[in-house]
DNA sequence: AGTTAGCACTCGGGCAAACAGAGTGCTAAC
DNA sequence: GTTAGCACTCTGTTTGCCCGAGTGCTAACT
């Protein structure tokens, strides 16, 4: 649906006053705050007509008027014009983030920051998956006679450690089989390809030292798996409540918490290289559903690997915002591919 | 100050009661509940002494009582009998905890979940730090020609990585030559002794191979101060929206995200072996002083190294969490130190 | 046909008055 | 020292009221 262009701005300035105040607009106010020629009446006809459209609502009859979520759709599909981050707020950001150590985690952290702070609000992460990725290095590091750290790389740069403790000592041959094994049959393979069947079919090859190793093949596939999840980075979490009320802000945390939904919500959207946004009902979660969700994906070595997401208010500023968040997914992006390139 | 039986166990029932319900008791809810054998009027006048005496106050003048702060001190000094912890939630708790994996964060991650979950108060905790830790042990993982991963384990469990990026090739010579620096002046010492100073005399002595060596060294610093640090760790922050008001909670949200005066007050408190309980203004810090800090050291191999906390409102159920903190650090305490033991 | 002025109407927020209920402190008797 | 009784106080809630902002409609105007 297309609106006449005279409607569209009413649109646009009932939007951008109500995401500026929070107050609802009436015909009056709005003619205060845009560049519209006509009488209050003829706004109050023009807007008469977008209620009926349902582009624009009434908290109670006699108010003035706050945009649906269909308004805000509207509006940020057609009306709304995402300016260019200005230079000095861009460098801002990046050193901010450069500050940050090589690791994923840690540069997600200190984005996540950055972004919580500039949006004001609600800030989650993943940390980079792909799917594709295989085990590129393992090191086991004694730290005790029967003790070692063991160490796993991924090939998407992602760095996970366990603890094994043995039931005998970690003899110099031990790890010199284990290294064997490894390199034989779990470099270059990815981590569903690391079973529980697998590695006892191969803890049985090893015959008698099959007992000794197998501690450290366990340990080795926990690593596995911790290596594939994918984790949730939640920051600025009071920024909730800053616009919704107690129990809301209250389910948003429990539901935020439990990050299942979420981390796999936003691994099945991706092959989107914009910010997506997803206003109000939107989205399929009853406890977000009066809140607008932006999230976009970063890259890693060209990669999608990684969701940053914004949880606000429907009234987020959009605008302002969405370059915000664009900008950061691709420094974040950079940056750890830089750190993953030869 | 002592004071009479009676008293006592009105004061008692006035904080029991109050704790339980969170509402104001009066002469009368209080006689129904209680075994005391008087009148209400009785029970009136000694409760205008206990006001008078300070234990007590009334949010309006013709409400019930209230326990004062001074009143939960009494209390939890002298009145509180602090129950064992049931075999079934230990082992529940045990369960729970047992099946993190060894590195001390997870384990911290873990037990603060369980405690979030069984207080309903917002849990917060430090990374294990130990002033006399020692860099244990160092690895340079290449992960490309020029970018490698070194990986730190301090003396305490510790595990912290950074990747290093450098000008040039890494070479195995520099790889021998980074190994034979970091065994002969840095496994031993602790993070204190590793200053920027102490890097750069290095660094020189090295001649020509400085140039591609001082990248490491730097990150090998970097990684030390890294690892001295002691993180915070919040948890349950939802739970603070149970019972302080919005902007109460906000405030508590925004305090404990600057981690900084928290961990060091924390550090601050060692030498305890029981948990420390701080009621409203008897702590430190204005954004807390509605609300109550109960926190308890863990020890790791017999040396106290972080902290469990609990903050909740000032009418907590004392009498039960306490137990259930304290049993927490022993626990967390123990895997942490079987972990690092041989 | 589109625009405007004018007007009656509606509804929420704020404010005061009225009220019910819980709990107190005090007094006088036991 | 304890108790019964009673007047008093204070809060939270409900009710009614008014004010203001904003609307929709009608009739006149261009």
């Amino acid at each position: 649906m297309k609106l006449s262009e005279r409607k569209e701005k009413i649109l646009a300035s009932i939007v951008e006053y109500y995401i500026a105040t929070g107050e609802p607009v009436g015909s009056k106010t709005l003619l205060e705050h845009s560049s519209l020629s006509v009488s209050s009446a003829t706004v109050r006809n023009e807007m008469a007509e977008l209620s009926a459209l349902g582009f624009i609502e009434q908290p109670h009859t006699s108010s003035g008027r706050v945009p649906s979520q269909l308004g805000y759709r509207y509006y940020v599909d057609n009306l709304m014009n995402s300016y260019e981050l200005p230079a000095q707020e861009k460098r801002l950001i990046e050193s901010r983030i450069l500050s940050a150590s090589g690791e994923p985690q840690q540069i997600l952290e200190q984005a996540g920051q950055v972004l919580a702070e500039i949006t004001n609000c609600a800030v989650v992460s993943t940390t980079p998956c792909d799917e594709h990725a295989v085990i590129r290095r393992v090191e086991l590091v004694p730290i005790g006679t029967r003790t070692a750290m063991m160490i796993m790389l991924s090939s998407s740069g992602i760095l996970k450690s366990k603890v094994c403790k043995l039931d005998c000592e970690l003899s110099l041959d031990i790890i010199e089989l284990f290294y064997n094994v490894v390199s034989k049959n779990f470099i270059g393979k990815s981590a569903e390809e690391v079973s529980v069947a697998m590695i006892q079919t191969l803890a049985l090859s090893l015959g008698s030292k099959s007992l000794a190793v197998s501690p450290l093949l366990i340990t080795l596939s926990d690593l596995a798996q911790m290596t594939e999840q994918t984790q949730l980075l939640l920051q600025g979490q009071s920024n909730l409540l800053n616009y919704t009320d107690y129990g809301n802000a209250y389910e948003i945390m429990e539901f935020l918490r439990r990050s299942d939904p979420l981390t796999s919500f936003f691994s099945s959207k991706k092959n989107a290289n914009a910010p997506r946004i997803l206003i109000g009902k939107e989205n399929q979660f009853r406890e977000l559903q009066d809140s607008s969700v932006i999230f976009s994906n970063y890259n890693v070595s060209g990669k999608e690997s990684g969701t940053l997401g914004l949880i606000g208010p429907t009234r987020i500023d959009y605008a302002r915002l969405i370059p915000s968040l664009k900008y950061l997914t691709e420094i974040v992006g950079n940056i750890m591919s830089d750190t993953l390139e030869d």
